[in-house]
DNA sequence: CATGAATGAGCCTTCATTCAT
DNA sequence: AATGAATGAAGGCTCATTCAT
């Protein structure tokens, strides 16, 4: 049987990949800014114009490996809460996942969470705000799924809480950076995830304040 | 009385805050690499020469505006860890600061919070990870008193409580860029104290868990 | 027949031919500092961009156009002096070689000559110090040669013959800068010649130091 | 008695002998176009706005300096020239005298001598001429006297023997920029005399040459 | 599809010069 | 006389983008 492979030893969708590949390698390394479109054609083996025949411009190929990206976590984040294990396994993978993401090989994580890409075009902003909303109710859904499990408080608004996960999560990730020591993915997401159930109140000072 | 500034209607002093206001106001408005010294000096109202009059490159205005807006955090934070308040209005007005720092007039926060920076010197790069070691201590000396104080918990290192301190309340504060609604900071501040405290266990939850 | 250059109509050799003429041109007229990249490349015809394609700095491109005028010359004098010719006429074409290299269509030569740019980086200098020892070499090999033949005296170092040598016909060349009359080449060749031979002594005076 | 000294605890010449001062060293070590307004004034201990009220621009400060040193050299030739020694003596004395300038404390010899500051005005162009005519008058002087007393031969145009003179003695001169070792003057100069005097042809070449 | 030479707007920086004090 | 802050034209260089082949 003759497939379309052994037709075309280079398919298109191939050199795509390649150039989205060389593109996470570089924009994760150099930042966006410092990472010219030549260095990335270099990276991926093909001259400058063929990254231009498929993105059409430097910006259209950043959101496009965005896009890529944020497409993998969240099937990934959505693969956990989906499936069915209880809320605190749950939130456990969860933060796992985003370390996984957010620590990975490069800075990318770190890029896209921080939205610190200034100068693009509104387009650029109005993807990643549609993505933060995104992945905000997938957030929601797994606290959500907690508090109807009477695992989670329900006194507190469950936005917010959803709100504060993420935060923590990405930054913990994004921590990193400055931080010399190498990190210990599973202590950390144990710690990061006592606290997040428990608080930091010791048992003294919650039965005051509960008291009262 | 006649004073030093009556004899001097423009002195030098003043036009380096002007250019340091200015580049504040642009580094925030269009972050680093597309903030342009023309912009700043324009800004500024001086000419691009008089901006390296005061500064000897881009690199070094941008760490001296730094350095200034660091110093600030950093006295009121020092200030809020040495007054004689129990350590939970402590902690109560320390998320507060952080907030008011990096949600405040510009994208300054977030420009370093996420040490996004990339192309930068390496003397960059170290007093960058020179203030955050600075900031960890104060978050771990706050974290500290209020274990001694028995009102955190002494279970968890304290250093790794402080790390996702700072985590939580800068991500939160970097958050506000892709979300639309303003933020209001004491509800936000409360929510953020809350769950910092109790953790979003619910507490029949925590009592089984208690209960192994 | 059709070459490879029938089918491209504008080969890129052709485009860096341009540049180094320009080049030659330009930094000849004005010299190093006040040759700017923008007049190289209106003089070329190309955009500035194009030179940078070619040329990773000014200082290369100065350094390409040096090393290609020096082989050139060189080759010419190498020649001249492995020719079969008695050494007084290699001394004679020796001369006029350098006279045509220095006082040739540009400036070029006087820039190289004096070594009188400054602000460059040590590889240049150092790569003039090179050019400097292979030219001293060649004229001490004539010299050498015109010793062993019993054409030249013995009784002085040849090594400072040599040299003397390269500061007469140098000099002289870049002379022409400050005079405004024409050189005739022929007739200076003769002259340079002639002393470089005799000396200015007249014979009388010879002959009285001859006898002491 | 009081002197104008007394008076003025710092007159004005001094400031501009300062200046000028400071204009040899700096022009010296760096050349004109990597010496700024700026690295004078510093080594002149004045302000920049100091400097513009001696001198009118740069180029004027350059053309002050330049007559300043030219001045003093043209003293000293004059001098020689003038002296009531033999004319061998005289020559020697000159050639050390060159040697001493061109050689001297900085590279400000090969500035002036080879003419190598392009971007100038006309006014520097023309003054450097008249400089050069006055020295070749000198040295044109020099020739003549020679040969009417019967030392320098007569066979040869003055006017061009006295050129060649310069030429070799100030390349010579400026050939130490190249050279690593240091150069011996007093054997330089000798070497020079006798090379001018007698010309590198070997007795029995002479001999031939003479009797055809 | 793919190439890579060519473009040009724009950036950071330098520095001679001016001028109010 | 002297100062030094302020100016702005101009320079070297980068890099996203285009286009003829």
């Amino acid at each position: 049987m003759t497939t379309q492979r052994d037709l075309c030893p280079n398919p298109p969708e191939e050199t795509k990949l390649k150039i989205l590949d060389a593109a996470a390698k570089t924009f994760g390394e150099y930042g966006y800014h410092q990472a010219t479109m030549t260095k990335i054609a270099e990276q991926a083996g093909v001259a400058k114009g063929t990254v231009y025949w498929y993105f059409t411009s430097k910006e259209d190929l950043f959101l496009g490996l965005l896009d890529n990206s944020l497409d993998k976590l969240y099937a990934n984040l959505e693969q956990i809460v989906t499936d069915r294990t209880d809320p605190i396994e749950k939130l456990r993978r969860f933060i796992m996942a985003y370390l996984d993401f957010f620590g990975g090989q490069s800075h990318l994580g770190k890029i896209i969470s921080n939205g610190g890409i200034q100068g693009l075009s509104t387009e650029f902003y109005h993807k990643m705000i549609e993505w933060h909303e995104k992945f905000d109710q997938l957030n929601f859904a797994l606290i959500s799924q907690g508090v109807k499990a009477g695992v989670f408080r329900d006194d507190l608004d469950d936005k917010h809480m959803a709100k504060v996960l993420a935060g923590v999560v990405s930054s913990i990730g994004s921590e990193q950076l400055f931080t010399l020591e190498e990190i210990n993915k599973e202590a950390e997401t144990d710690l990061i995830l006592t606290l997040f159930l428990e608080g930091i109140s010791s048992k003294q000072a919650r039965v005051l304040r509960g008291v009262k």
